[in-house]
Order: structure tokens, then sequence, then C-alpha cells
RNA sequence: GGGCGGGUAGCUCAGCUGGCUAGAGCAUCGCCCUUACAAGGCGGGGGUCGCAGGUUCGAUUCCUGUCCCGCCCA
């Protein structure tokens, strides 16, 4: 046999297994649908495609190595599966990254144009965009890497234009007003990212409005004709079209419903209600500026308000101002501060800070500016959305985020889609240069044919597509779609879908949605939803600048890709954070290394064992009682297995098969088989051996979703030893025979609970041999007796079958515990000469030696001085009122609580005593 | 402000349809290098299940109120 090294080392089988696995190509479905028809079930996940220039973080590593877990499991479960990978464009994080790297060379990217940017942007795409696909491959990501997509390919590219050309022909895309950033000295559109806050000293004008209709006065109170507004922008008042105030805001009440007349305009402006004013601040009246403030915009599109703007595109103050117009708007500014000051009408000037948005390239103050923008209306497409979740055609998991869900999408908005970037799907769209109302939607590759025809009358629009819309495409255009590929027939729906809460509503509802309207059906019938990854330490997300991130590459190096997948797949819970320490990732090392030398044993002490004898089994009776036992934990465990991957608990899978491993299979079965192994019954020894080896092979298989590597390199030493004859269906080996003539474990079958006997009999003795072992050993330990002085052992039961079930398993229990000889009664005495405890059933007892007696003793009178020496002096503190009224309180409860711990100490001492004393 | 979730051992979390002496991992304490594994073995200690009511034979679990903490939307 191939020696194993006491110490499980990842590094050497990684990459063995990973050339294994794509070698025999493994990885993509059975089946292929392009060869014909399919007879299996499929099972199929897209991949959350990650930032093609992104690297692997330990979000991604969770993300996918659930992913690879369920489709691992289904794989083996003999489902079709597919995972189909690939990595998404990303508009905005993309282009800001060519960007800067552009701006370090001195390159402008307006000066340099589209053409010569996207130049740049590909570079930049091969150059970095293989880096994350390596890394999933690295972590054993089964993805069908054949398969791979990105969301700029020609593929996906395809149907960005047909779903949008789609859309436009239902008239459910349409092009409307939006606020975007607007840099006046660079004369363009920049997006969210290139705007750099700048705190700055400025000021707030308190400016009066009057009002039209003079209040009736009624002697108490002199009611102001006024009402005062403060902003950082006097300028913006020129395009006022309301002054807001909060519905709930009593002191302001009398104002709803009147009419300001807008100062230096003359024009009459409602006053209106709307729950984004806080009432605290300043007089609980704001006025709205919908063309040039984005809360005001949003304002103004509930009230149904105009939409003034008041610049050009320059920056100076355009013909809606009247005699404003032409002015820089800073002189407008001084300008209308000056002009409301001669009419009375400036109430205060405070200091204020705040921050100004600036470019980041000119550096000149960003102004948002109304402009014409594509928008995708989004009613007619969440209705169906909503619809087919509450059906139950697609389930969301944990089910709380169903509600999140349905509260978006019952106050959804429209869809803005333009982006004023390069790097991305530009819009199909061209504008006939003479006649700008009239434009061409085009879905195909190129041009129009009329553009074609006549290229100088048109132009097509400048603006590119929300990286999101492509996104909400992928589950069916990663499968060829439009096109009625094999492939879209075969895989579309996809199962399940894998991601995080942060993105429910920008890329899940809009998946669904774009399903429904494209394909007529749902994207998946189940979203899981997991947590996200936080650092323990710093309790805050992993970023660079906290400098608490966790590599996951890293974790990898340090102990191995099986121990990482394992850790997240065992702290996988739903719905909230996982705080993360490196800690956790080197107790699941552990583990491995645990199963590693489980298996070592294993291999050791079935060399005399030939495949042939396994091949043959063991029948039923040939069982002894710890053999039931492990199958029928082994039947459980499955069964809990299978239960628990089907909701998606992947940190209750984890538990189990840990448990099932460390506490029953290495703890007690293997223990037990010890002595078998070398004993002078054969038949005995061959029975153990094939138990042993069934099971070892059965939760291989079952673990090997979590952790593919090492289960792959132990299991091929037992399909090498054990494999290759033919099953005779006489028992417990069968499954286990079956499967080993597999290539891989990873297209072996999954185990399933009904190959392992149920045996609630085995079960029940098993727990009261153990609880019996536990006990004695308890009773040992308490005296410090060393692990391999014999003793001899009393078990008293006053019951007779309890006499019997003990006399017939004291082997069980000679073997767990040295001892001399056993003596089964119906009663011990107590006379000081033994340690004794009652269980449920019976009581056991270890005589002692007068010497360890003798000793105990002085051990406990020592102890008992000592503590109540220490409690003495507690009380004496607690007793002094100068103490418990002048120090701090939680002083105070902590020296109560030793009080309180020392007193429980002091009696379990003083009682061991009195029962050595006899 | 609206919505959603959480508060269980020192830490991080399980506990599913009300029913075990409320569990796990890590940490901690004691003994042990026993020929698979010291990345290990054996044993121990540690909880008013946020607080106050209610329903019930029975509540960590259901209901009401309350305090605290998150997240999303605005």
């Amino acid at each position: 046999m191939s020696e194993l090294s006491s110490r499980f080392s990842p590094a050497e089988i990684e990459e063995r297994q990973l050339e294994f696995w794509n070698g025999k190509g493994f990885y993509g479905p059975v089946e292929d649908p392009k060869q014909g028809n399919l007879s299996r079930k499929s099972y199929v996940i897209a991949i959350p495609p990650p930032n093609v220039t992104g690297i692997l973080h330990m979000g991604h590593a969770l993300n996918n190595t659930l992913q690879d877990i369920l489709i691992r499991w289904r794989r083996m479960q003999g489902y079709n599966t597919l995972w189909v990978p690939g990595t998404d464009h990303a508009s905005i994080a993309t282009e800001s990254k060519v960007t800067t790297k552009l701006r370090k060379e001195g390159i402008d990217k307006h000066e340099i144009g589209r053409d010569e940017f996207l130049k740049h942007a590909w570079e930049w795409t091969e150059e970095y965009g293989g880096t994350i696909i390596k890394q999933l491959k690295r972590m054993g990501c089964s993805c069908d890497w054949t398969r791979e997509r990105f969301t700029m390919d020609e593929m996906c590219s395809k149907a960005v234009r047909a779903a949008f050309k789609r859309l436009y022909d239902k008239g459910l895309i349409y092009r409307g007003k939006y606020l975007v950033n607007w840099c006046p000295s660079c004369q363009t559109v920049i997006s969210n990212d290139e705007v750099e806050y700048k705190e700055q000293n400025g000021h707030l004008w308190h400016i009066r409005y009057p009002l039209k209709v003079e209040q009736e006065n009624t002697g108490e109170t002199p009611v102001p004709q006024y009402l005062v507004v403060a902003t950082t922008r006097p300028e913006t008042m020129l395009g006022d079209t309301a002054v807001a105030i909060n519905p709930k805001d009593e002191r302001n009440q009398h104002l709803l419903g009147q009419t300001v007349i807008l100062p230096l305009m003359n024009r009459e402006i409602p006053v209106i209600a709307d729950e984004f004013v806080d009432p605290e601040f300043g007089t609980g009246c704001v006025k709205v500026t919908p063309a040039h403030d984005p809360n005001d915009f949003d304002m103004g599109r509930r009230h149904n308000l105009e939409m003034i703007n008041i610049l050009n595109e320059d920056g100076t103050l355009n013909e809606n101002t009247g005699a404003y117009a032409g002015m820089d708007r800073y002189d407008g500014r001084k300008q209308v501060v000056a002009d409301l000051e001669a009419q009375g009408l400036l109430e205060k000037i405070e200091d204020y800070k705040n921050n100004i948005g600036c470019c980041y390239r000119s550096g000149d103050v960003v102004e948002p500016f109304l402009s014409d923008q594509w928008f995708v209306k989004m009613k007619p497409l969440a209705e169906p959305a909503i619809k087919a979740v509450r059906e139950g055609r697609t389930k969301i998991v944990p089910k709380q985020y169903e509600n999140t869900y349905y509260h978006w999408m019952e106050n959804v908005r429209d869809w803005p889609i333009s982006r004023q970037l390069f790097w991305g799907h530009r819009i199909p769209i061209w504008f006939c240069k003479d006649d700008p109302t009239k434009m061409i939607c085009w879905g195909g590759e190129g041009n129009p044919p009329e553009v074609d025809a006549d290229p100088d009358a048109w132009r097509q629009e400048e603006d590119i597509l929300d990286t999101w819309f492509s996104s909400a495409l992928w589950p069916f255009s990663t499968l060829g779609w439009p096109d009625e590929t094999p492939d879209l027939k075969a895989f579309y729906p996809t199962s399940t879908l894998v991601t995080a809460h942060e993105i429910l509503f920008f890329w899940v509802a809009r998946m669904i949605m774009m399903g429904l309207e494209c394909m007529d059906d749902v994207p998946f019938s189940d979203v899981y939803i997991h947590a996200m990854i936080f650092d323990l330490e710093t309790r805050s997300k992993m970023s660079k600048s906290l400098g608490n991130i966790i590599d996951p590459l890293e974790m990898i190096d340090k102990y191995g890709a099986d121990a990482m997948r394992y850790t997240l797949c065992a702290y996988a819970i739903t719905g909230r954070n996982i705080y993360l320490s490196e800690q956790r990732f080197e107790g699941y090392r552990n583990f491995m290394n645990k199963i590693w030398n489980a298996s070592r044993f294993v291999l050791m002490n079935t060399e005399s064992l030939d495949a042939g004898t396994f091949a043959r089994g063991v029948k039923p009776d040939e069982l002894k009682l710890e053999d039931r036992w492990i199958l029928h934990r082994l039947r459980t465990t499955i069964s809990e297995v299978n239960r628990n991957m089907e909701r998606f608990a992947f940190d209750a899978v984890g538990h189990d098969i840990y448990h099932f491993i460390w506490d029953d299979y290495c703890d007690w079965y293997v223990e037990l088989a010890k002595a078998r192994c070398t004993g002078e019954d054969a038949r005995d020894r061959e029975v153990a051996q094939i138990v042993l080896i069934s099971a070892l092979d059965a939760v291989l298989r079952l673990m090997h979703p979590i952790s593919p590597f090492v289960t792959e390199e132990l299991w091929q030493i037992l399909k090498e030893r054990f494999g290759g004859a033919a099953a005779d269906g006489a028992g417990v080996s069968n499954s286990s025979v079956a499967a080993l003539a597999s290539d891989s474990i990873m297209t072996a079958s999954y185990p399933a609970a009904e190959d392992y006997a149920e045996d609630a009999k085995a079960e029940e003795a098993m727990t009261q041999l153990q609880e019996i072992i536990t006990a004695i050993r308890r009773l040992r330990a308490g005296v410090n007796l060393p692990p391999k002085e014999r003793t001899n052992i009393y078990i008293a039961a006053d019951d007779c079958s309890t006499r019997v079930f003990v006399t017939t398993h004291q082997t069980y229990i000679a073997s767990c515990v040295p001892a001399d000889e056993i003596i089964i009664r119906d009663e011990i005495q107590a006379d000081g000469c033994a340690l004794t405890e009652q269980l449920e059933k019976l009581r056991v007892a270890i005589p002692i030696s007068a010497e360890v007696r003798d000793k105990e003793v002085q051990r406990l009178q020592k102890e008992i001085g000592k503590l109540e020496g220490g409690l003495a002096g507690l009380e004496k503190k607690l007793g002094n009122e100068n103490f418990v009224n002048n120090a701090s309180p939680d002083v105070v409860e902590k020296e109560r609580k030793r009080q309180q711990e020392m007193q429980n100490d002091l009696a379990r001492a003083q009682e061991k005593l009195a029962a050595l004393q006899g």
C-alpha cells in the first residue's frame, strides 16, 4: 500500500486531484443535450458572475463553496448537473480602474474617446480577467469550464440587444428626465464614483417666502406673513416649484394648502406635505428644487411638480432665471442674496459645514443636472414576478426574505438603465440627426440597415446600459438565448441560485422579471440567500482600508482548500453575518487531519483483507453490537445530511458529518475495533475490517461535496485496495462495492440511508454502555488515576435484566477502561474504600487503595482548607458596608459571583470527602 | 420615518411543528506523549434562553408590551 504520512498535507494532493478531475471531464453534464435525449433529471446552477477584474475574497469563497457543495451532491445523486461559470463586465468598477490607470499614464479618457478607451479596457480585462476564474478552480469548484461566459462576450451581448429590443417594442423602455452629475468645467456627465466629496465651509441662508393669502389674525399670536426656508445654494431658489413640510409637523399645519409667492421670480408655488421633510430641522419648511437636487427630484416626482432647469451646460444661469440669465452660478448666487437682502427677505446667514461633490478631474463643483435617460417600466414586469414567488414557483430561502422581496417589488420604481460610461453594452438606439423624434431600435448585430444606408444621417445613443441589465439575463443568456439552443431547452429554468441578500433587488428580482418576460418562466426554482462575511475582531465588513481581510487563498495555502471549504460550510448560517477568524480554519484543518488519520488506521489494519472477501460482505447475523450500532448511526447521519442539504442547512450538514466521524466512528467504533483487528477470531476480524471500510467509504462519499480533495485522495486508495470485485448481495459492503466501481468519488453514488439497516436496539444498548464507561472514567479521573492503572470495577443493579445486560457486554467495558475484574452485584456497600456514581439503572464504583484514598483525602482537605480561607476573606469583604457601597457595582458583582463559585466548589469537595471517609 | 431580522455558555452560533437534565465548536480547567492522529486522548466546570406580562398541564419556542443591537429602503 502507499504509505500515508501521519499528518495531512493538503498541498501535496490538491493539484493532483484537480488535474485528475479536469482530465476526466467530470465537470460538465454527463448527458450533453447536443447529443440527443436526456434520461436524467437536470440540476443547474448559474454562478453569480464575479467582477471580471476582481480577485477572490471570502464572500466569493463562501458563495462558491456552497454552490459546489450543491452541484457535487446532486451530481453524485445521479442528476445531469450543470454549473455555468462566468464573469461580469462590471461597468463602473472596471471603468474606474481603467480610468485610474490611464490617468496615472497621463491619459484622459474623455480626450481619447470611446473606441480608444475600449481598447485599453479590453487589454485590462484580458490581463486581469482570468484571475478570479483561476482562483475558483483552485478551490475545486466543479463548474463546466467549457461553458464559461462573460457578460460582454458575443453570446451575452446578443441577448442584451435582443432583450432591449423586445422591451422597447413592447413599450416597456422609455426615455425620461433624470438627475445626473454634471461637471460644468468638463461639460460632461460623470458617474457617481467620479465624484469626490470635500468638506467646505459654507453658509446656510435663511430666506423668507411671502405667503399669498394673508393669514387671518385672531388677535392672539400674530402670524407672520411669510415662511422661512434655509438653503446652502440660494441661487437654486430660482428653480423652486414648491415648499414642503412634514405632514405630521404640528407647528406648520396652518401652512398646508397655502400658496407662496416665490421671491425674485414672483412665481406662485404650493406648500406640499411630504414625509421626507425633517420637522425638527430649521423651521420645518423646505424649498423644493426638483431639477437641481436628488431629494427634491424624488419629491417632485411624488407630487408631480414642475421641474425647472435653471442652468446651462457651462454652469451659467439660463433663460428660466429671468434677470439672472447669463450670469455664472456663483455670481448669480451673490446677486440673489443681495436682492433678497434689499427686499428684506433675508432673515439670517449662518456658517455651515457641508460636503460638496467635486469632479475628480477638474475639481469643479458638480451640479445635479436634469437630463434625458432611459428607463425600464417596472410595474408590468413586477406583477408577474410577485405572483411567481407567491405561487411558490420560485422559493426564497430563508423565507423571511420573501417579505422583503414583496415589499420592494410592490413599491418598485422605474429602473434607470442609462450609464454615462464607455465600458458596457451601448444602448442600441439610433437618432435621426435631422429629426430628434425619429429613432431606431436595433436588436441585431452591427448597425440597422437604415444607418448603413446613410451613416451621416444617424447617430447612436452615447450611453451604455446598467451592468445589471445584462446580469438580469444571465440564467438564459448563458445558455444561448435568444437562440433556441439544446442547452437552453435542457437547462432552463435553472434549479438553485446561491447569493447574498445585498443583491436581492439589484439582481435576483430583476432576473425573475426578465426570465418571466423573455422565457415565460422563472429563472430558478430556489434562491438560497447566505449570510455575509464579517471580521470577528472588528465586527465589520472585511475591507482593505480596515486591514481586516482574511484572504481565502492564504487560508488555502495554510490549511488547505478542504479545510477552508469545510469551515465556510459549517459557518454558513442563514440570514445573518458570519464572523470569521483565522482560528476557525485551524479547527477544521484539524478535522481533516482526523479523518486522514482514521483512514490511515483503517488502511493499516485491513492489510490482510482482500477485495473478494470485502465484496462478499457480512451477513446481518455475523454483526456484533458495535457493528450494528455504527451502521445504524451511519444510516441516521446520511438521512440527516440529505434532509439538511435539501433545506440548505449547510451548517447542520457540516455538524452532522463532523459528529459522526469524530464522536461515533473515531472515538467509539475504531476504539472497539482495535482489539478485533488483532484478535484471534479470523472471521470476527474480517467482519470488523469490512465494517470499518464500508463506513469509511460511505462517510468519504458523504463528505465529498464539502471537502473534495482529501476525500478523493483517501477514497482512491480504498478503490485500489478493495474495488474491483463484484458484490454478491450478502450485506453491508454492497453499496461500497458498487460505489468503488466508479472512476472517481465525485461520480460515485451519494450514500442513501436505505443502504444501512436501522437498529434502534443497538443504539439503545450502545448508549447505555457509553454511559457506564464514561461514568467509570469520570470516577478514575476524579482521583487522578493514571490511564494505564487497572482497578476492579463494581457494577450494581437491583434489576435482573440490567445485570444480565452488563454481564453480556462486560468485554466492552473492559476494552474501554483498564479493569482487573468486573464484579456485577445487586448492591454495593459504601465502606469508604470505593468511589461510586449512581446512573439511571445502575451504580458503578471503583475501589481505591488506602494509599490513594489517603492521598485523595489529604488533597481534598487541603482544597477545602483553601476554599474556606478564601471564602472567609470574601465574606468579610462583602460584609463590609464601605466596600459594598463604595466599590463599583461590577466589582462587587464579580466578588459575589466568586463567592458563589467557591461555595459550590466547597460543597462538592466536602461531599467527596464525606464519601471517602465512609 | 417605513420595512425586516436578531438578543441562548467567556466568544461565535444551533435549537425546525411548544415537551429530554437547553446543545455544538472555539476558549477554559485537571490528568495523560496509550503503537491512526498532541493538528491527539480521557474527564470536568460554565446558562435566570434581553426584560415584564399573557396563553397553556407545560414556553428558549406562541401572543402582547418594553429595552437594546443590526441590516435594507427612504
